[in-house]
DNA sequence: GCTTTGTTCTATAACTCATAGATCATAGGA
DNA sequence: TCCTATGATCTATGAGTTATAGAACAAAGC
């Protein structure tokens, strides 16, 4: 597991730990199936509150990302489609696109560094199949 | 001027008019030297405490966006070149992209979103100087 | 002189974040 | 069966954020 969590930084811990699960995701560090850490044991390993660990497993079951069980813990699941999803992650895009653009750089470099973030996930896949 | 504010939205009003403001600079809609509303205007217009438009403004400045004077008020302002922020920003980029891949959206239509929100920018900057 | 503007203080109610402790139900292993 | 590990669910608290509100100040323009 390569979670990591900055108690120094302005983000939620718990909203770290989802972007961290969701990005291992992506990377394919996590695939369907793949078991998370127990909440407590998770919290004890970054020496943070249990209910902090909890609300963000909590809060990757909401966005159909995990699945909890008692005992069988959290575990990867299926994306399964949503309709209102890719609107709402456009308007999100298009906030943080503008951001880049508004402050000066070029277009076509803010989609070429879009590109290299994704060819980022692609090329651990194909790492963890090699 | 069309900034917009979703009072029933969870994200925090400031941050709301904060964005807008970078998704019209971004667009053309504003520009270096475009004035914006007067704290106390905006705040009325939106029915909101003008404390609230000054902190996103203030947010704007901070940033380096805006320029914030008595009597001028507030102004675009060229973007001056930040050398920590294309490192910030490729780390939010990459929570964001990994989102769309981790709920199943291939890599490629992701890519082609972003093209698409980008080109949304262009061409309205097109159609001003048209 | 008056208005408009950003700027700066205090204050308050509601909410979020992270912590803490306790308890419960359930499934698995010793 | 007993014990443990696990997620699930309550209460509670302190620190911080969000949005509101009111008041006052300094500077620029009419």
């Amino acid at each position: 597991m390569i979670l990591t969590v900055d108690l120094s930084s302005d983000v939620p811990l718990y909203q770290q730990l989802r972007d961290r699960v969701v990005e291992a995701i992506a990377a394919g560090d996590l695939s369907e199936g793949s078991p998370l850490p127990a909440t407590r044991t998770l919290a004890s390993d970054f020496g943070i509150n249990f209910h902090t660990v909890n609300k963000a497993y909590e809060l990757l079951r909401q966005q159909g990302l995990i699945r909890l069980n008692r005992k069988t813990g959290a575990v990867v699941i299926a994306p399964v489609a949503n309709p209102t999803f890719r609107a709402d992650w456009t308007a999100r895009a298009r906030t943080l696109l503008a951001e880049a653009v508004a402050r000066g750089v070029p277009a076509d470099e803010v989609l070429t560094a879009c590109h290299d973030v994704l060819h980022t996930f692609n090329a651990s896949q194909l790492e963890d199949t090699a």
